[in-house]
RNA sequence: GGUGGGGUUCCCGAGUGGUUAAAGGGAACAGACUGUAAAUCUGUCGGCAAAGCCUUCGGAGGUUCAAAUCCUCCCCCCACCA
């Protein structure tokens, strides 16, 4: 099966350019292909995942993906799609970026023996002299074109601006793929949905420079069924950085899954085969929370690997009961599917002296401190409505002192709704 | 450079001297119902050992018994003109 098919069968296509002639290439074998990834934080988040996948799944047909950091680029800030001006990052914390998302992308993709490609446009981007790049490069741009552009439209007609330093991003971008096109022939470059016109642009000053036809591919924004952007979260963004969003935290995001989004998100953020998904259609009640429980095991595993996906998941039995997946969901997902033990050290946690509990702290204090909260007056109104528990027992005052009585195995369980937990654990 | 319009609590957005920790909506959180889902209903939604006190309306000063609201200077954004 083609790529373009698998790509498209799991959802992660929403336009292509000349679309025959795309497949033909691909048919081709060992095709080269680009995405480019910013660096404007030092670590990437779930939005990334779907640019991320795939790349994997064209490397996993035989093709030759580039992954390109943007460290050029990133000194300049993309605005498409953007209601506000992006921060100027500094050189060094661009630098500093690009090597965590570097470490993160070597998890998906096999950048061993050339079987792929991480390059950063910083190499070639930071070298270009202004008047030349005006004669050769932006000779080919058509301002009356570039401001009828869709990536620009909302800050042209909406209340930010745009800024003369945005506004050449197009011609930075479109220049990469040209460089990666001479360079390693690289024909394909993919993007997310606000990346059209950059893409285009690219396609555009390649035919124009060099007579040659080269192909872009959008993947579409995906959104939750209640519409909010993937991976974002009150407490932020969901990442893939185990220092900034914990194995067990990433695993509940994905166990929290809406319903109608099961399907989906097991077709594009995981590579199990596409006929044991779509039988998931059938599913509902316990069997639909078992599809989830593969989901987020699956996805914990590709990010963290299986030794933090087990933990994970046993963390999440031993808090909210266990569930056996039965061995006709999914059956070739490699989730633990017999009894265990389950162990719970991946349960956020903390660790207090023996004394401390036993002279007593008040139980707003506790959770605040944990981090249950936000604040002590939050905690406070936590427990008025009801919803603090300790060892599984509602607290019913605001005065509640925590104490030795508490201890339960040595260890105090708090929760905080109905599924945030923290462990007290005493120090030997 | 000129003229006009703006900057309010997580977001949108009311508020032009006191009853304003600041309307309304959204988001979020809790409870009930459930399946760690959605929907619905109810409540909460600056901080603080808290019937009180403290901090907040772009920033810094000032007027006043009292300022988000009035005055001065500064910073930032937008539109039109140049």
């Amino acid at each position: 099966m083609n790529v373009i098919e698998t790509l498209r069968e799991r959802g992660f296509i929403e336009k292509t350019t000349h679309n025959d002639e795309l497949v033909e290439y691909f048919d081709q074998g060992n095709i080269t292909c680009y995405i480019g990834f910013d660096p404007t934080a030092q670590s990437l988040h779930i939005g990334s995942l779907v640019p991320i996948m795939s790349l994997a799944h064209i490397q996993k047909h035989g093709h030759r993906p580039i992954a390109l950091v943007g460290g050029g680029t990133g000194l300049v800030g993309d605005p498409s799609g953007k209601t506000e001006t992006r921060k100027l990052l500094t050189p060094e914390m661009v630098e500093h970026n690009a090597r965590g998302i570097e470490k993160q992308l070597s998890r998906f993709i096999d950048f061993s023996k050339g079987k792929a490609l991480i390059l950063n446009n910083a190499d070639w981007l930071t070298e270009l002299k202004y008047i030349p790049f005006l004669r050769d490069i932006g000779r080919h741009f058509s301002v009356n074109r570039m401001i009828k552009a869709e990536s620009y439209k909302m800050r042209l007609e909406g209340e930010e601006g745009l800024n003369f330093i945005e506004f050449n991003y197009m011609l930075l971008q479109a220049y990469d793929f040209l460089n990666l096109f001479d360079t390693y022939g690289c024909r394909l470059q993919m993007g997310g949905s606000d990346q059209w016109g950059n893409i285009i642009s690219g396609i555009e000053l390649i035919r124009k420079m060099r007579r040659e036809t080269v192909f872009g591919i959008t993947f579409p924004l995906i959104t939750t069924s209640s519409g909010v952007k993937m991976g974002k979260t009150v407490a932020g963004a969901v990442w893939l950085d185990s220092e900034r969003t914990s194995p067990y935290e990433y695993y509940q995001y994905w166990i929290n899954t809406d319903d109608n989004d099961v399907i989906r998100f097991l077709a594009l953020y995981t590579f199990l085969p596409m006929d044991e998904i779509r039988d998931v259609e059938k599913l509902e009640d316990d069997d639909l929370n078992s599809a989830k429980t593969v989901l987020a095991f699956e996805a914990t595993q590709l990010v963290h690997g299986r030794q933090e996906a087990v933990k994970a998941y046993h963390a999440a039995a031993s808090m909210f009961g266990a569930r056996i997946v039965s061995e006709r969901i999914m059956p070739t997902s490699t989730i633990p599917r017999d009894k265990a033990d389950f162990d719970d050290i991946s349960v956020p946690n903390s660790f207090f002296d023996l004394k401390q509990i036993q002279a007593g702290i008040p139980a707003f204090k506790l959770f605040h401190f944990v981090g249950l909260t936000p604040s002590g007056s939050a905690a406070t109104r936590l427990i008025k409505q009801g919803g603090a528990y300790i060892n599984n027992n509602r607290i019913d005052s605001t005065e509640y002192m925590i104490n030795e009585n508490d201890l339960n195995n040595k260890e105090i369980l708090l929760r905080a709704g109905k599924k945030r937990f923290h462990k007290i654990k005493i120090r030997c």
